[in-house]
DNA sequence: ATGCTCACG
DNA sequence: ACGTACGTGAGCATG
């Protein structure tokens, strides 16, 4: 019977795998310093092309460790010298790419004195003599010449991914010649790559047109004197010599003397152990995510074996009974979890969950009237059971919304997974727990996702997955845990983190009253005033357009209306309200078009955006705070965000009238850190200057404008100065730079430069704490904050300037903002105990990053505001005293 | 799905 | 020479 053969270029692939993710080079580093660009994008081909195609014999052939060992460079001595050396960055691949085509279960085969080409020409002829189907697999376009009907070569085009087949048919519509006529086509015009010349002036086009007239070489050169005279004719003639030894160079070997044949090289199919194997050792997480959770492996002993091993990591998950529970219920520590239909937890449907441990074992149930068993409720609510959990803030409000208060929380993976490495985290189970060896299928793989998502009916695959995510989680706490301690993060994680996440879910819970009425007369009035902008923009462009599409605003002020172009993005025209502002003393238009955009912003975000998520049971909106997100340490909201509720604008301030207490003769108090990150600066940095301003609760910025500015100290600073120094003050948050600084005063850059310098000239610890912080970043890996909370920089030594520089300024900011995000944390665990302890009514509502905002009964709030300004402002002791503004009101706009 | 723009700290 | 200010989320247009 025929078999089908595949055989495979090694270094041609392995060439094109390198510089086809070339850009990706700095970015794919293992902690070991490997780099895998060309082991990523090769695995991808043999997942992706060899995989697929199940043939029975393949080999992976590479070119001898010399070129100069084979017959080429003995016959000509620059055969393949001009070539660049290979990177180092490549050749430190090597030998994992052997590794990785044998673990995928092909082989692998070189032999001196031969290139891979050599090996491949002669095994497609051995295969063909025996009847057989050769797929040769190549980046090189000379191994076409070995195409016949029954050997077909796929080049590479772009990447690796992509194939372009060659057969006899496809070479003559392309080139108009056969196969065999190739070799002549490279004798003709030589090789650029290998260094070796063919007939000077002739390139592809001319090889072409003389080999469809003269077929071949010999019969060229048979009748070259009979060609008419010129300067192709002299070159033919003069290059001869050069041109048969070109075509001895492209031939490749057929016949050659090969110590191995057909019956070594069956293909095995992929070996699940050496693939993990490999895959640790390269840190392929997605890859190794994939190969547990699809078993997407045929059937072979491998396989089996590891399937074994693989059900042998999680329990089976039995049905959860009352006798269960009561026995359950009698345990110290227990690891919890629901599944639900979405993200979103306060009105997602709960699916399933599961309970267990590593001595009873683990249950699985849909039956949610389960909670109503008294062993259950305890398990929750009792504080002396120590629960595992995956995200106790989801949960905490699931079993808040099930009539439970969860209590006794001892481990939140999500929440040890993000303190320990906050880079990668997609905040989802099963790519954590691959952090930790741990692998278990994807909520994807048995849900599917977006139209395609449902809770698959058959049998107990439901309760089979939430058990094993129970498994997991009780499975990995220890290890987490120890983890965390080298991080020195356990203060972090138990006094902070975990304590915050349930004042978190209770402020998620409780909603901000939103009053629907005030909110939908504010957008009519902006409907009615967008309405008549856009007729008098109409008017003035002369036609009808869409005035939200950038295309098309672009196209009428920088076509159309011939207006200069300030700034392009990758795509076309910006249209930014940066650029809008120049061009507007130019064109009335645009002040129009500001407008139009500010209010259409305002209208279909704040308004149309708001109301569309407003609870209709209690008029609330119930966002939720992601707590382990961000690179920082802050949190963010969603669903919907109310970190971002307009305030800068008056017209948009106005939407914070619609944010209301809940009832009525209470306020909204809101209290603000002043000044917090300026501050944790100079307490980190110690600088004396800076720390003088800030002890003497001066104006910082008008004191930084004094410094950079050259004034003695009680100089009076004008509203410019001010600004300029404000900016500074930001810019060295942010990990200051000339151009960055330069870009936002609209200044030159040799004046943003000379800012730069006259104030870190002035604040000389702050200079030195930001070189100090650039050094251990470069050195760790890593920067921290105040409470150890770490950040990640992986960029931090890459070769490209800008991603480095862009590691760099990270590394200063990290520190400043995650501490600044540490303190306003702490303040928030203190004041929940501190209203509770007073018996207060009072409830926090919102945080957003640098203040709070509460709701309480009018009688109330002075208490209030006492309590919560003192909590704050002695939340941690720095050497620079802490501030806080506060204010309140009937709504939202007047508590700022 | 991605890019642009703009809302906040 | 390089050509970015730090951290987020949502809506819209577009391919």
């Amino acid at each position: 019977m025929s078999k089908k053969i595949l055989l495979i270029d090694g270094n041609s692939l392995a060439f094109r795998a390198f510089y086809a993710m070339y850009q990706q080079l700095d970015r794919m580093v293992t902690p070991e310093g490997l780099h895998t660009n060309a082991l990523v994008a090769f695995n991808n081909f043999l997942e992706s092309i060899v995989l697929p195609m199940q043939p029975d014999l393949a080999l992976v052939a590479w070119d001898a460790r010399s070129g100069k060992e084979t017959f080429r460079g003995d016959l000509y001595a620059d055969y393949k010298s001009g070539r660049d050396k290979a990177p180092a960055e490549f050749k430190e691949q090597f030998p994992y790419l052997r590794e990785m085509v044998e673990a995928h279960g092909l082989h692998n085969y070189e032999q001196i004195g031969l290139e891979a080409d050599d090996i491949i020409g002669t095994l497609s002829r051995i295969g063909q003599k025996a009847g057989d189907e050769v797929i040769i697999i190549t980046g090189d376009q000379d191994l076409t010449q070995l195409v016949t009907d029954h050997v077909t070569v796929k080049l590479t085009k772009k990447g690796v991914t992509q194939v372009e087949v060659y057969t006899p048919d496809f070479i003559m519509e392309q080139f108009g010649i056969t196969p065999e006529q190739i070799i002549d086509k490279k004798a003709l015009t030589g090789d650029t790559s290998d260094n070796y010349p063919g007939v000077t002036k002739v390139g592809e086009k001319t090889a072409l047109k003389l080999l469809k007239e003269y077929h071949d070489l010999d019969n060229l050169y048979a009748h070259v004197e009979a060609m008419k005279p010129s300067k192709m004719k002299e070159n033919l003639i003069n290059d001869k010599d050069q041109a048969y030894r070109a075509q001895k160079l492209a031939t490749i070997i057929t016949d050659a003397d090969l110590s191995i044949g057909l019956d070594d090289i069956v293909y095995a199919g992929p070996k699940e152990k050496g693939l993990v194997t490999l895959f640790e050792k390269l840190h392929f997480r997605q890859a190794l995510n994939k190969l547990r959770s699809q078993s997407l492996l045929p059937d072979d002993g491998q396989a089996a074996e590891a399937s074994e091993q693989k059900q042998g990591n999680f329990q089976e998950v039995k049905e959860l009974t009352d006798v269960a529970l009561a026995k359950l219920g009698k345990e110290k520590s227990l690891a919890f979890h629901i599944d639900t239909t979405g993200d979103n937890y306060h009105q997602a449907d709960m699916i399933a969950f599961a309970i267990g441990n590593d001595q009873l074992g683990y249950f699985g149930s849909r039956d949610f009237t389960l909670f109503d068993n008294e062993h259950l409720r305890q398990i929750i609510e009792d504080k002396s059971i120590q629960l595992r959990l995956f995200n106790a803030k989801a949960h905490w409000v699931l079993l808040h919304r099930l009539g439970l208060t969860l209590a006794g929380v001892d481990f939140d993976f999500l929440l040890v997974a993000y303190l320990l490495d906050t880079v990668g985290n997609d905040n989802v189970l099963s790519t954590l727990a691959g952090r930790f060896g741990r692998y278990l299928a994807d909520d994807e793989a048995i849900y599917g996702k977006g139209a395609k998502f449902a809770v698959p009916d058959e049998g107990r695959i439901v309760e089979e997955h939430v058990g094993h995510k129970a498994q997991t989680v009780f499975d990995l706490r220890d290890q987490a845990f120890e983890d965390l301690d080298k991080h020195e993060q356990g203060h972090l994680y138990h006094d902070i983190e975990l304590p915050l996440s349930f004042v978190l879910a209770k402020m998620e819970a409780r909603g901000f009253t939103v009053n629907e009425d005030r909110l939908a007369k504010m957008g009519q009035e902006m409907d009615e005033q967008i309405a008549s902008l856009k007729e008098e923009i109409f008017q003035m462009a002369g036609e009808e357009f869409n005035i939200n599409s950038t295309k098309q605003l672009g196209t009428l002020l920088f076509e159309k209306m011939g207006l200069p172009v300030i700034k392009k993005t990758k795509t076309g025209y910006s249209t930014a309200v940066e650029v809008l502002e120049k061009l507007a003393p130019q064109a009335p238009i645009v002040d129009h078009i500001l407008s139009y955009r500010q209010l259409a912003k305002l209208k279909s975000t704040y308004v149309d955006g708001l109301l569309a998520v407003v609870d209709q049971a209690d008029h609330k909106v119930h966002t939720r705070f992601l707590q382990t997100l961000t690179q920082t340490g802050r949190l963010s909201s969603v669903d919907p965000n109310l970190q971002n509720i307009p305030m800068r604008t008056e017209a948009g301030r106005k939407i914070r009238h619609a944010f209301v207490p809940s009832h009525d003769d209470w306020v909204i108090f809101g209290a603000d850190y002043s000044q917090i990150e300026l501050r944790v600066l100079a307490s980190i940095t110690g600088d004396p200057a800076m720390e003088h301003a800030f002890v003497e609760d001066e104006d910082i910025h008008a004191e930084t404008a004094r410094k950079v500015f050259g004034l003695p100290d009680d100089a009076p600073i004008d509203a410019d100065q001010r600004r300029t120094a404000k900016a500074v003050n930001f810019g060295i948050v942010y990990g200051i730079s000339d151009y960055g600084l330069s870009k936002n005063l609209n200044i030159a850059r040799k004046d943003a430069k000379a800012f730069i310098e006259t104030y870190f000239q002035e604040f000389p610890r702050i200079h030195q704490w930001m070189e100090q912080i650039k050094e251990k970043a470069h050195q760790d890996g890593f920067v921290e904050t105040i409470e150890h909370r770490r950040r990640y920089l992986p960029d931090i030594n890459a070769k490209n300037f800008n991603t480095r520089s862009f590691a760099e300024r990270t590394a200063m900011n990290s520190p400043i903002q995650g501490s600044a995000a540490d303190i306003i944390k702490i303040a928030m665990i203190k004041v929940s105990d501190a209203v509770e302890e007073k018996g207060l009514h009072a409830r926090m509502l919102v945080q957003v990053h640098d203040e709070l905002v509460f709701e309480c009964p009018k009688d109330e709030l002075e208490t209030l505001r006492r309590t919560v300004t003192s909590v704050m402002d002695s939340a941690v002791q720095l050497a620079i005293p802490l501030k806080v503004e506060s204010h309140a009101g009937p709504t939202w706009y007047e508590a700022k």
